[in-house]
DNA sequence: TGATAAGCGAGACGGTACGTCGGGTCTTCTA
DNA sequence: TAGAAGACCCGACGTACCGTCTCGCTTATCA
């Protein structure tokens, strides 16, 4: 599940000194470590050589630049999000949205985040670079929970009526954005009551959707009606 | 409807010379041009005060800091936003949410909204800042479209059974969180076609809600039927 | 004996408030306190002003720029040069350097004599400020104490051959260059010991020039000795 | 008999890349030619730097302020200063005086040498800095003179009675003060028939204390007379 | 007595330079 | 070749003074 945030690669079994692992992985900790106490716009790139015992020749020579090593830095916490298979899509989606709260809320990701995707509304390569480390890693999860209520039953499969075309894209769109902006711009917590609230929010919108387009087939999570006690 | 985005405001009638109203918005005006032609990462102090015609001094006589002035240059765009009665509560959304759109693609708001929001979350008095010049300026608008909803019937009233309880906050979040996402995030098109299906998904919702609340009675839009031809 | 040292001068009787004459004053003490603490160079206009308890607008007024304002505050100060006839040349000469050197030991003037010297090198109009506020001012010393001299019968009169022509600018620039010399550049202390050694020296040459030209004549201090106990 | 004005020295064999010389020189020169064109009070840093071709971070890398950084610049001026044999002690003094005369008419040394001096009143740094980079180098002209003139019998040796004890720096003081004072306080022409009347007259103090001491011996220049045409 | 003409304190204003900091590149030496 | 060290160029920072300019107000002379 771990994918891998090299920076610029080099093949490897070139003449001359290969290049340190220890040094990226020290360059990595240090960036967060830095990230935690400094903040984005505070962090410098000397400081994060200094913290890791590297030069700076060594950072550039591995990350063209601050952005890229921090989206890098950062994006390792995604991989901590998981998809267990609770039972339901109620508590798949409500487990899932509070694991992603709790990142947003570290102080690293907090941060960062915002700000590399402010940096990349004028970075089409570094808008690429989160895509591909950060989004997709979420989008990843949106796509197996709804395979996995598909198959309980709980959402219409992709061939019935009723399905949704596309929706992944949207379904997410609606829960990451919806924590992001609650956490970040709101900055209000994000809790165990909001979570259940938001979810059944979206639960009720599926629900609605497959209910329109296939009257009488069961909604998510069984219908209208409550599954939790 | 207009509220005032004044920078570090001096009392009037003071002993010595006024501040001059007309550097204020040719700063305001220099600093959203500077932010479409360069962005917020390169957009410079001394390059708005060459635009706007104005020595540095006068810039930091009024904002602290960069964070601050691209606040109050951008919070006035805000004020663009507005919700005009058209029927139903499904095309305010749709409406409001284009609007919203719209606004999020200009590139002074694009760079500007998350670079802010990163920066706030390391400085307080600029979260507050935003706060009350954007934030508050669209939560208004939820506000206003739920009540209308509720005197159209569309949505039950704060005592009925059904009742959400709190639910603007939730909805603003979902709603800004959505698109700011899709906008911002995934850096996709907010066109038509989204806009229904998020609106869709919304009402559906709502109407899920009230339902479970309230077996019977009418949901958004008069149901989970469609009210679009 | 006490010159004016007047500030850009109006003139009386004219319509319209009529300038303070307590705030000149204020701004010239103001300007040595501020040469005392700060010295020359950290001296701000805006310091005296306040400290004189006074506008800006008041300095800039009466005083075109800092130089000319600090060779005014700085030029009272050479009026305490006095010649009081003490007997012989060499008195009277051991007296006023050491005089002079006193007056170069305060901070005030140890600062700022040789900075605004130092800016009349590029000024015209501040070289001629200073010659007529300052330099002028000591050289009546060198006139008033040659002609004592000569009524004593120390010197030869003007006409007297050996009478060394233009004789007092040369003078002139020997002692007051020494003593700035051993004072600002050396930083020596211009004590007793070297204002004897130095007046013998002067005397010495002073005596030659007339035994040169008139052999058997009497040089200064009656003769080659020692009128010293 | 150059001696070296080197730039906050670092060590060599040090690791990393060490100072660029070419860097060094470009800055003295840039500084010069910056003195003579603008003067010491409008130089800039800035200025000097682009001048140079070099980053403003590379001149504060190796001169702590503008005050050493001229100093040094000017510093150099000052070994052109020599003490060719001339025969006699009156052709030797003539002579230098000239050499000084015309350095100190130089734009850059006018109007430098003035203003490191005025700033040195309150820097002890600076102060020991000219001492070592200037005054030394003129003060061993001195030396030099005096003691060329004892071998030629000039004067009396150190032993002999009439020998002034100390007395070399009181002749720098006086030598340098005086046409220091009469270039830039007096401002007025150090030439030919100024230098020889002040010649004359040290000649004559120096004579005279010689023979004041040891009658009967030979003053400079051969006796109180002429050994001029 | 009221118009006119400064002077004055306060402080904003356009400038210019400051000295520092960070980004990203380069050069040297060592491993 | 990598890497540590550090010098380098560049450009922005936020501050400090400069000398000027408006304000509202005061204080004089002149009609």
């Amino acid at each position: 599940m771990c994918s891998r945030t090299s920076p610029r690669p080099r093949a490897t079994g070139r003449p001359g000194r290969p290049r340190s692992a220890e040094a990226d992985t020290a360059i990595l900790e240090a960036t967060r470590a830095a990230l935690v106490e400094l903040g984005w716009s505070k962090l410098t790139m000397g400081d994060v050589a200094t913290r890791a015992g590297v030069a700076k020749t060594t950072l550039y020579r591995r990350w063209a630049n601050k952005n890229e090593l921090v989206v890098d830095a950062v994006a390792v916490l995604f991989d901590e999000l998981e998809l267990p298979d609770l039972g339901s899509l109620r508590a798949d989606i409500e487990h899932v949205v509070l694991q992603f709260a709790a990142l947003l809320q570290r102080p690293e990701t907090k941060t960062a985040l915002m700000a590399v995707v402010a940096e990349s509304t004028r970075d089409e390569p570094l808008r690429e670079r989160i895509r591909a480390s950060i989004v997709d890693r979420q989008k990843r999860l949106v796509l197996e929970g709804r395979q996995r209520a598909q198959e309980r039953g709980e959402l219409p499969t992709d061939r019935d009526p009723g399905a949704i075309e596309g929706t992944d894209d949207l379904i997410f769109d609606v829960i990451a954005g919806a924590v992001v902006h609650r956490a970040l711009v709101s900055a209000e917590p994000v809790d165990q009551t909001w979570v259940q609230r938001f979810t059944a929010l979206l639960l009720g919108g599926l629900g609605a959707a497959a209910a329109q387009a296939a009257p009488g087939a069961r909604g998510p999570s069984g219908g209208p009606g409550p599954d939790r006690p």
